[in-house]
DNA sequence: TTTAATTTTTAGTTTTGACTAAAAATTAAA
DNA sequence: TTTAATTTTTAGTCAAAACTAAAAATTAAA
């Protein structure tokens, strides 16, 4: 129906109306996409004509209501197969996305849904982005930085921020995975260390690694 | 490295020089990937040019040594694939080829390694057919039709010959598979007819249908 | 508010991979 | 062996998606 490029533009686009919100730009859309702006000027013209956005010369573009519908799903389609990637074939979590980048534009809905089905309906994806389901609609318990919790309260792990391996290879060694239900034990004032439960024994951790953990609170 | 539409070109073209021995034809080409032959032959240039095979105008194209490594590498990611959407999806067997076909384009070796294992180093695809491993070598033990084995002959089903999905959901049902060991017990000299013992219980299977199974035998 | 800087669009090319129509080469038939 | 039929190639187009260079519109600065 929507060809690569087509599809790589909406989720871009997509993308950007969620980080600055209303009308994007040519140029941000540009930027991100690593191309030239007289390049999306046409794109973007193409997908006026095809309904996926509105267009106004020299103001931007936005997404139709058809246009978030294709977007949600190529974003669908990329978490969950990350999710693949590193539950079942054990990639490290910062290895993924340009697998998935390729994978997403697979056209098959029989596929997703079995996939979705395979990974035991998966709700955030391994950076701990939610996942919409197959109407688009997303869990939005929204995740926050294990840093910003208090004493006594539990988070179950959704995902990290930075992702470079040594990072990730710590949190293996921690048994920390996506899943993990994590308690905080201590909070030191004076420089954000905290001491957490996250498995057997309690462990100490500095505010920099809280800080790039993402946890869900219920 | 190679584009979508020229791993497709090398890929055919390696099914065509197994069938037919030696050079193979624009037409034939054209005709398999249901193309025009005038198409064709740009293409044909373009991939001498590359030194993927080699062209003689008006005699046909016959692939190099680098062409087949390009051809096996992509028939390999095809069958891997096969294996995973049959084992792990639950795929049933004639539905997996056209997504397959879309799969076995992506681009990373980390990826059908990992794959690779997590399939537990298949050597057959869902067909029967054998999966080249990564330097392009197969598993030569050629597969043959469970009717022409004789009385007492053991097999491991490797495959289906023609699958439509009632035949598929005979097999389900008398849980025969891929890796599913078959004795034959006995064979009817007048219609072909056979007794075999597949899981528990021996039963009783037509020449039409032991016409359909692929077996190997050790 | 006029000028300068920036952003965006238009017009014209390029590449890839397809196509049609016509020409050339090969093979088959008389 | 000459003619007819078939196969294959060449030449010229087309569409998608990118590009460059130049023009037009918008925004910011003097």
């Amino acid at each position: 129906m929507f060809s690569l490029a087509e599809e790589n533009y909406v989720k871009t686009i997509y993308h950007l109306e969620q980080e600055r919100k209303g009308q994007v730009s040519t140029n941000a859309i540009a930027d991100r996409m690593d191309t030239k702006p007289s390049s999306v000027t046409d794109m973007v013209q193409k997908l006026a004509d095809k309904n996926v956005l509105s267009y106004e010369k020299y103001r931007g573009a936005q997404l139709t209501e058809e246009g978030k519908k294709i977007a949600m799903n190529v974003i669908r389609k990329h978490r969950l197969w990350e999710v693949f990637l590193v539950e079942k074939l054990n990639f490290p979590w910062d290895e993924v996305h340009d697998i998935a980048e390729q994978l997403e534009h697979i056209q098959s809905d029989e596929l997703i849904a079995r996939l979705d089905q395979f990974l035991e309906y998966p709700d955030f994806d391994p950076h701990g982005d939610p996942i919409p389901d197959k109407h688009g609609n997303v869990k939005r318990t929204e995740k926050r930085l294990l840093s910003v919790l208090k004493k006594g309260m539990t988070g179950i792990c959704v995902g990290v921020k930075e992702s470079n391996s040594s990072f990730l290879q710590y949190m293996d060694a921690k048994k920390i995975g996506i899943g993990t239900p994590i308690q905080v034990l201590e909070v030191e004032e004076f420089d954000g260390s905290m001491t957490i439960q996250a498995g057997e024994a309690p462990f100490f951790i500095s505010q920099k690694t809280a800080e790039n953990i993402y946890v869900q609170v219920q």
